[in-house]
DNA sequence: TATGAATGAGATTTCATTCAT
DNA sequence: CATGAATGAAATCTCATTCAT
């Protein structure tokens, strides 16, 4: 298992530096310190090594979020907690560009195994019973739940999609704290924004 | 300059289908009903190729958020205007993967013709101007304006680049009507979560 | 028209020594002369060139047997020029290999174009036509007409094809000679084999 | 014994279905359910397994010529039987693609081992013999033997060679009846040619 | 004997780029 | 400006053979 992974390792840094269409076989090989031959052995094809990546990465990443959801949790700690699961999901540096390009492809890869994944553990429904209970409440307003939700990743994941450019039109210096700050100050608005008054 | 914009708009479509590095001079050749060796006489290369395509995308976008800057318009007037320039902004098929795949990349290309721009019309400061005197009024809470901002841009593009999952993942089948009320949707929890109670 | 036919000569060549899966493309290009990339320019693929190169091989023989058929000879006649035909024909140095291994690979590419000439042509009716005219007459006997136009070719056909085998076996020094005479010896023996005494 | 064996029976059908070069020894072992390693531990080279597999072929071959000789049979039943022989002989669905790609690249390999069991056995003068005694008899005519005997063999092999595409020619729908019959067919058609009248 | 992994050379194919006309 | 053909470097993939266990 030992050439496997190390294969699976230098084609995710690989891919996430050139993309799939940049990626070379070759170089994939002398990183991993393996004979080229053995990628195609150990997995058939550039794109079902790609497959492997991909699958290899967000195996790991959706126990997170159930994990989450069954701390039973308020609301507050609830959001802030997400947001900083998704700042560590998304800050990977090799899994970040590699999900980037896959959007921009249409996605079919990712798409897939992030459904499967999802629908397992049936996140989806468990999240949005966690919204209903809080508007039940009250303690939360009555709002559009799939909008919300996805409006707060999209405030987590996108500056760290952007960062680079983000950073310089905001003249920002200190970029560790403005990252390590971004999940309270996401979160802030985001409560407010939600929150019955 | 016919055939100059006809292979700027095949190029498009390639680079937005397949990347830089999947895309095929040939193809791009073939859709603009172009002699393959044109492209080289025309551009030069097929780098040249893309960079006149990303300048050319580009170059139409920033009027508009200075347009919406001038006017003086109410906060939620101004915000709503925002969320809607985006959204027209990044559902340009062609453009968002092209940006994406910038982003993946570390997006040197369309960083500097961002910045240039943006630079240039003084977006950044006018819009924390905006901001500031919106809070200085008491209109909105003290917060933090880059995250905010960052956090507003982020709803709107957020959704549109994940829509193909997003809608699969959330059960939406009015996807058209979900994108339209977006806008609106996004404005309504931003502006709660900035507004002083 | 030039690279492509220098290409199916030199294809022709290769294929005939070497059979297709050990015909190597670049070998090819160098006996053609030619750019290895040219192939694929012109043909597409190894399997499109050799599709080509036995095209061009089939369409030249076809019109020969059409050519004795019209010519309204005695049977004594007409079955001597088929055996010279025959002889003729598989004598090509690089079309019998290339025969020889497309029936061992059930010849599923040989097949179709062979039929396609032989019923554009309408060779079989012909054929037929001409033995059952010969019955009619008296002049042979009734023999069943496939089997013995099929054996007739296997007698010509099946010595050039083992000829060096044979001439061993049964020592045969004059080897020109014996070729040269075959044709002769076919023809009385199948004539003395199919006519009425 | 049995690995070696298993191995053999998959290569042959292996070289029948792909030839030498088409081969894969890949698909050997697994076909053979047995370890790639073992054939190079047996047979040292797939060339070496090759030759090992023509052997096998040829050996269990020759006998029956033999057996016909020494049978003392008149010239209707003898040549009946022969005819039959082969007919046996190259309808083995593995023997013929062989033989015929043997032929195609020279078939130096087959050769030697034809004429290796023919001369030990002898059989080339025993057949001389056999017609000459026959025309001296009178009972057939004065016909060259060598040419006789190989048109004789080509009349019989050359059908079960391109069945396929003649069954399709000559639009022969009973295909089993059609080859059955061929031994007799053939037969009175060879012996009409050499007997006398 | 037997196995799974490894190797190196080479095969087919691709593609950005250029040339001759 | 325009074209069809050409080029060279390199990419993906294959395969007979060997190794370590």
């Amino acid at each position: 298992m030992e050439t496997r992974d190390s294969i699976i390792a230098s084609a995710k840094n690989e891919f996430a530096r050139f993309g799939f269409e940049g990626a070379r076989v070759d170089r994939i090989a002398r990183l991993a310190k393996v004979n080229k031959a053995m990628i195609y052995y150990h997995f058939g094809s550039k794109k079902r090594l790609y497959r492997a990546v991909i699958e290899n990465q967000l195996s790991t990443k959706a126990d997170f979020i159930e994990a989450i959801l069954r701390q039973d949790l308020t609301i507050d700690e609830f959001v802030l907690q997400l947001a900083s699961f998704y700042a560590r999901v998304f800050s990977d540096n090799e899994f970040l560009p590699i999900f980037l390009r896959e959007l921009a492809s249409g996605g079919i890869q990712v798409k897939e195994i992030i459904l499967k994944t999802i629908s397992q553990k049936n996140l989806t429904a468990k999240l949005r019973n966690y919204f209903e209970a809080e508007m039940a409440s009250g303690r939360i307003r009555r709002v559009n739940i799939e909008h919300a939700i996805i409006s707060f990743i999209g405030m987590n994941v996108f500056y760290i999609a952007v960062a680079s450019i983000a950073n310089q039109i905001w003249e920002i210096e200190n970029v560790e704290g403005f990252l390590s700050d971004r999940p309270r100050q996401v979160a802030d608005i985001f409560l407010n924004g939600i929150k019955a008054k």
